[in-house]
DNA sequence: CGCTGATATGAATTTAATTCATTAGCAATG
DNA sequence: CATTGCTAATGAATTAAATTCATATCAGCG
């Protein structure tokens, strides 16, 4: 219906301020101007602008059109940069840290599919576990970095791929399996099972728990399946980001609670150095991570 | 080239996986899509995606395209419901006051570009000159402010219209006429002329002077046109908008210097209630304000 | 009033989009 | 490993749409 040949028409008659010139500019005939506006103004049921003045005067619906052109027409052209940039590009090389260790549950068929693409893409997942991989990326050690904290923003470019929600997870006879929510009051003394991160760079404890009394006990475990086993089992209650969480909740080994009245809410970002921001392979690296988690 | 009937193909074929499903979504034939994206790949030179998988595989530019297809779709659906709004919409009446008194050299043609399509609007410049339009605004007694500064952001949208630069005018044989910029200290000893607004509400006061020393005199006249007149035959400066101060310049009648290395830069805001913001009519006066700022 | 520059219109023509009918490819199935 | 079912591709025919050409209309201006 509304075309972007339409949009272009749009904006060059707002450029010309007027039929025949626009025509011009658009390497067609007055009369096929003519024509097509005649045609979109019927298919829109109104007029877009008053023909006899100069400029040409548009009506609040042309003026509507013309908006949209003024933002959509720059995008296109971006686009057909980045078509054009995208091909002939040398095959690179990705190295990639991850700080979410449950984002492996997503990643991993993210990659391949970006693989199909781009075979050398190497993930560095080894190193994950317990170091800051920021100071690397900065470094040109590293590519990409998943995390859900912003630092450097002068630096690196931190695209973002979805939100999710930390809930936690405990058997479904545990005490606090049918609250609408807890309270970090309510962690005191529980035992809290998590991959081995140091406690202060555990989002759990750096944004609900903060500075509030904790008397409980932590038990790390380098497997994600084992922690859902231990806390089905009720050896203890775990947090996690609802994504992980929902298939084994279905099945009712676990119970989720909100952590918070709120829930507690946190981005996923994938960072970058800023001068890669507009490359072809980054760029088809993040539309694959989004792509892939749309339905967060 | 690209058209929107693409950007839907594109952005449906995600949603469906397969050729057949998309084109039943859009009602065409299997074939009829076969042709055009075959047609789509052949004038961008790529292939988009692969076929043979379930669901179909984006390619690198396929992704790109997809991404726009996101970006845009959105935009163009929210304009077609605007322009169905904007139709059968009861003649209103747009009560509008101004902070700034050099805004009425553009905003008198514009007013009159708008009146076109709706003849009720009243334009309040009476009240403008010393008082804070922003409490009638929230009282319901203006619909619209034009104004530098945001306050209540809560209640209030503050559209962006354009930026400007604020540059101080001297005489040609002013002592500072030829200097690259002025500083606060610079105008210490100054006769500044203004419209009769109070002090602490002068941009060049609130923004520039601060809390610099100031020993000069302060003048005020309430025609626009006598301002340029008193500082052209040396009886003091002034700040006006860079738009307001171009015309003159070029007749050599004064000269005009930038307010600090960087300038002064400013911006100016349609203010309204927040319920207001989508509403046609005052779309359509936005959208009239930036049109016929755009070069600015 | 008659010229000029701009837009509108209708019929003819060209170009593009769509369909129809058919073929080919792939994967699941027994 | 032939059979079935589903999906995509292709070429020719058809339909629809965009564009042009030739001409008409209209507004502004000296």
């Amino acid at each position: 219906m509304i075309e972007i040949k339409h949009l272009k028409t749009i904006a060059t008659l707002k450029e010309t301020g007027s039929l025949v010139n626009t025509a011009r500019e658009l390497f067609l005939t007055q009369s096929a101007l003519s024509h097509q506006i005649k045609d979109l103004e019927n298919k829109l049921d109104c007029q877009l602008f008053e023909r006899k003045t100069h400029p040409v005067r548009f009506t609040p619906q042309g003026m509507l059109l013309l908006e949209l052109a003024q933002e959509v027409l720059p995008k296109v052209e971006a686009t057909k940069c980045r078509l054009k940039e995208s091909l002939n590009q040398p095959i690179s090389q990705l190295r990639l840290s991850v700080e979410c260790h449950a984002c492996f549950h997503w990643l991993l068929p993210t990659i391949k599919e970006f693989n199909n693409f781009w075979p050398d893409i190497h993930v560095d997942y080894e190193r994950g576990f317990s170091y800051d991989a920021i100071p690397e990326l900065l470094d040109g050690d590293l590519d990409l970095v998943l995390t859900s904290d912003i630092r450097e923003p002068d630096r690196l470019e931190f695209a973002h791929l979805f939100d999710f929600k930390l809930k936690l997870i405990v058997a479904p006879d545990h005490p606090l399996a049918n609250k609408a929510y807890v309270t970090a009051l309510d962690l005191k003394d529980e035992t809290i099972i998590s991959y081995p991160i140091p406690r202060e760079r555990q989002d759990i404890f750096k944004h609900f728990i903060q500075n509030a009394r904790f008397d409980g006990t932590l038990k790390t475990v380098d497997q994600g399946l084992l922690i859902f086993q231990l806390v089905s089992a009720g050896m203890g209650v775990a947090a996690l980001p609802d994504w992980l969480v929902t298939p084994y909740e279905a099945q009712g080994l676990i119970k989720s609670i909100p952590l918070g009245a709120l829930g507690l809410n946190r981005p996923m970002y994938l960072a970058m150095k800023k001068e890669m921001k507009d490359n072809p392979v980054y760029r088809h690296f993040l539309n694959t991570c989004k792509q892939n988690n749309s339905r967060k």
